[in-house]
DNA sequence: GACTCCAGTTACCGCAAGTAACGTATGTCT
DNA sequence: AGACATACGTTACTTGCGGTAACTGGAGTC
């Protein structure tokens, strides 16, 4: 019996000390950049590299429970968003704001999220992200699909072409999204209408210029 | 004079030898993945690894010439397609499927350029791509923009939006075409004709599902 | 009081990026 | 012709990272 209470108060501990860990993790990783090394992350957290890695095997499952943790707020935020009690133009631009405000509001993390390999140090190994980094867009493009299917009614072979569309917004809103970061051009809400125009089919609308055939 | 022409010589055989690097380069990449190391390149291309710093400055530099040349190439595609002689749907799914066809018939270019991390060997050290695969989207991103400025009458601000529409199209497709690639749920053509649905306005104009708005 | 677990440590291995210092052939000046 | 500069190439090294093995000290258990 106290066995089994002190294995459980040790598996609590052991959970707190992951939670710690992750935190000293994050810290780390939004002022070092994507870089930063085993290393420095358990020097933040107070330890050593070999407690890092019985607890998440290695510098991937580190980056895996990092961007789990973020992916799954975010995540949240979007699906807050997406299941407003507004009409679909409404909820569209809901979805992109948030989004937008997300990374405007913590470019580090997402940068860490989406660019890992990026930092100043030029000695950079990476973390080795490409891996871990598509799962977060396919995530949000599986989620965003579900919702479409759910909602819309897109006739025959309705799956399929949520699935598609699902993947492209996400797609176009990360891209969009990281090069409005980059360049700041214009504020949050203009980028969201013309994104929104943009899927509401003002390109196909538009008139052609001059001469010859538009695009 | 004698010297002019011996220079020009010299940096004639460079140049060649730099192109036979990047070939070395380019088919150990397309061997190894991502991570092929230094020394790899070198070997295969016969000589060893000082050389290469010597003419690519690091990692980076090797890696940002060897993606210029397939991004070029790609570019140069798209916009073929792109200034087809067709009417505004067509050019789209023409260009849809020029991107497409590329990365699938030469998917393990595509992963370099795009996922440069990935890789079979679990020791990877990844290529450090982050800083090198964001500018292969935003070319793409901004040569788009272009043409959509040049040809689509968008009324006033249109240099800002055909910029935003840009950057999000090109992001559309690369999404949707990275994901397509990994699971394959439908033929070329389908996709392509669902993206550009997507882009017609088919979102906005679909009915919503039993209950509630939809999204 | 001896035993057994764990958390934690130090000290190490392997490997890849990048560099310094050392040949060696080629063509140039006197 | 023969001493000299220059660029090509090499070997051998340093540094720094991810990852691991083997040791250490202090909880609780019989």
């Amino acid at each position: 019996m106290e066995t089994t209470t002190q294995q459980t108060d040790q598996q609590r501990s052991a959970q707190q000390r992951r939670r710690e860990l992750l935190e000293a993790a994050d810290r780390v990783v939004l002022r070092d950049g994507p870089g930063a090394s085993m290393n420095a992350i358990a020097a933040e957290a107070g330890i050593t590299k070999p407690i890092l890695y019985r607890h998440f095997g290695d510098k991937g499952g580190l980056y895996a429970a990092l961007a789990k943790r973020h992916t799954d707020a975010l995540l949240d935020s979007l699906r807050a968003a997406l299941d407003a009690p507004a009409d679909r133009r409404e909820r569209v631009e809901q979805t992109l704001d948030t989004y937008l405000a997300a990374i405007e509001a913590r470019p580090q993390v997402y940068r860490f999220l989406m660019h890992p390999s990026d930092s100043a140090t030029p000695g950079e190994q990476g973390f080795d992200v490409g891996l871990h980094s598509a799962p977060v867009l396919r995530r949000m493009g599986e989620e965003l699909a579900q919702v479409i299917e759910e909602r819309v009614d897109l006739g025959p072979g309705s799956a399929q072409l949520a699935r598609v569309w699902g993947h492209g917004i996400v797609g176009m809103m990360h891209a969009a999204g990281d090069w409005w970061l980059g360049e700041r051009p214009c504020p949050r809400a203009e980028l969201v209408s013309s994104l929104a125009d943009l899927l509401w089919g003002r390109l196909a609308a538009a008139g052609d210029r001059v001469g010859g055939p538009g695009f």
